[in-house]
DNA sequence: CCACAATGTGAGCATAGAGTCACAATGAGC
DNA sequence: GCTCATTGTGACTCTATGCTCACATTGTGG
């Protein structure tokens, strides 16, 4: 029998577990009993910890949600607004690289489609993040580092736009696209465009 | 009894049903039951027509690959190279508009994860795509209509990106965001920076 | 050190959905 | 109008998977 640890921490693990096998095999894959094999527990061990699955689908949302926040906090100190949204790019960039799971989840309708309550959810994660992206670009507007005449709202979205392609030709070509590369290089002309002259 | 149609009949009406019913209730809900069902007819009598589901998602995808390229031959006869992206853009989000479940498909990896040869087959179809996008930014360029400093294969890649992120909020959000007004407004702000000045 | 609540286990149930098959009906070509 | 290949049908099997439950084990507070 395997060593008994507290709902906390076990719930964590079947969190991470679920993320690591929807990355690996898709969410197809993302089965209760592989969940459980993965953190070296029995299937109906889950049950302890979770009501269903639906709870710990909810769990690794809020695993995704907290690692996008984290991204947002690390580049809050930088003062060039700019410079700021290129490094959050980056840091996205390398977030789906090492996570394949989060835009797998995030992206994927089969999640939400038929569950009003958890379709929320996921909008609200993204437009969450789209909010702090929104904010920095009125930062770097009121300064003057950005365009001032165009609609913050409408920059995030195209923010996003900068990785999201690259990120699915990534996964769809087996990592034969160098997703850090394209956004580079999307930044650089996209950059050029919000700047203010 | 249901009247007997030919197969070549039959698989079209099956694709159709299927790509619906994936608009409709995601591709979870996407089983050959129900898309028998949609057609009139038995869970069994899709196996006359398709040697097995897998048979009948490569159809979907056909079937999809078949309105993009229609798309891009409803544009190829505007000589002004931006006027023929920003129209290409708007039926592309018109297509979205009216099917979701193109984009529910295309980027759902739960189609492809475990079936390598399916995955090839969704990169060919976004691949190709893109290569006509950026060919109508090659011919901009030659005619001093698009910056000559940009590369093209990026470009395109940032044009999908003016459409998708719209598409999943727009899906997320049960329709609450105007795909089509966010994508006009980025295409302004991106058309202006890839403009040769 | 002991009781008991929390955690882990294995067996088993229920359901959904893919696929098979023998048989029935249809309609196109002769 | 007959024949037969094609298409449609219903009953069925098989498998995967979510979930329940009675029981075993653990370790923590008193």
């Amino acid at each position: 029998m395997s060593e008994k640890l507290n709902t906390e921490i076990r719930q964590d693990q079947f969190a991470q577990a679920a993320l690591g096998l929807v990355a690996a095999h898709g969410l197809k894959g993302l089965s209760v009993a592989r969940v459980a094999h993965r953190v070296g527990l029995v299937p109906s061990a889950v049950y302890r910890h979770f009501r269903g699955k639906d709870e710990l689908l909810d769990a690794v949302l809020d695993l995704i949600r907290k690692r996008l926040t984290q991204n947002v906090q690390k580049v809050s100190d930088v003062k060039d607004s700019l410079e700021c949204l290129r490094r959050l790019l980056l840091l996205h960039a390398q977030l789906i690289r090492e996570n394949q799971g989060v835009p797998r989840i995030i992206f994927s309708e089969e999640l939400y489609s038929g569950n009003p309550r958890r379709q929320t959810a996921v909008y609200g994660i993204i437009q969450g993040y789209l909010k702090r992206v929104a904010e920095i670009i009125k930062r770097g507007q009121s300064d003057g580092q950005i365009r001032r005449d165009l609609d913050a709202s409408t920059v995030s979205i195209m923010f996003l736009g900068l990785v999201q392609p690259a990120a699915v030709l990534w996964q769809l070509s087996d990592g034969g696209i160098d997703v850090t590369k394209h956004v580079e290089r999307a930044w650089h002309i996209f950059a050029g465009c919000i700047r203010a002259k």
